[in-house]
DNA sequence: ATCTATGCAAACATTTTGCAGGCTG
DNA sequence: CAGCCTGCAAAATGTTTGCATAGAT
């Protein structure tokens, strides 16, 4: 979902350092499409930098960001992050939290939001909001 | 865009009272389409009930949210707060941090995501984020 | 060698909670 | 008049910042 190579490319290209942290949090992220909070590529991450603190994770998620790497998913209660910078919607479970991507779906004509509103889109994010299939199941029985 | 009757109604089939200053946010919300944060709206109360406090607001906001009559928009760095029910987008200026709505556009649907992910759909909610047609202006001169 | 990144802890900002008194229904 | 609601202030939580040291290029 992530690309490594593109990731150490556009860092270097930024001027910004590959730090041992930085490379640990984009393996992870590279590695899961749980869509993980800080908390969760904090405690990940830790298992093989022990001395690693929140800020980094942070200080590394915000810079990625800024590089369009990475995109935040502004969730309550806290900000989940998604590699997957494609179009699509994120299916958020409200009962355990899960999100899932599905792809295709919806499709942002942005032409018709120019003429309509003169609004100019760079981004788009789409959410279905609901109850995921686990938990759908666990609730019946 | 917000109907304070059926507002008032359920608030009293909820067995929630219906207190002035309730009655005060109820009313600016049905009063603009500006999606207020919880700030926006404690000073836009404040003129007519001084007295109010930022709790009051958060616990009337939280009360109409579980009632599903207001939708609380999770948008940086603070929520939003719009009484716009239906299927719609939200465009939202990351300049300006203005939000209109664009009815119509897309459509869920429901069908679909329960057949191939099992995933309930409750709730969607569609952003766009760019620039907005003042902010546009504004970059040109 | 330079200058950025790190870890720590304190600071921040938004939202929630606890409590004593007040007001709605 | 019973019980919920209010305002206040303190607490809680997620995120950012400041600083001295460590480390990448």
């Amino acid at each position: 979902m992530l690309d490594q190579e593109k990731v150490i490319h556009e860092l270097h290209r930024a001027g910004i350092r590959l730090t041992p942290q930085r490379r640990a949090i984009i393996d992870y992220l590279a590695s899961t499409d749980i869509h993980p909070n800080a908390q969760h590529i904090f405690h990940e991450v830790q298992k093989t930098h022990p001395d690693i603190s929140l800020a980094t994770i942070y200080n590394t998620l915000n810079k990625l960001e800024g590089l369009g790497l990475v995109k935040m998913l502004e969730v309550e209660p806290d900000n989940r992050w998604e590699t997957n910078l494609s179009e699509h919607v994120n299916l958020i479970c409200t009962v355990c939290g899960k999100i899932q991507d599905m792809e295709g779906g919806l499709t942002v004509d942005s032409e018709e939001v120019l003429h309509r509103f003169g609004f100019q889109v760079l981004d788009s994010r789409m959410e279905y909001h609901g109850v995921c299939s686990d938990c759908r199941d666990g609730h019946k029985s």
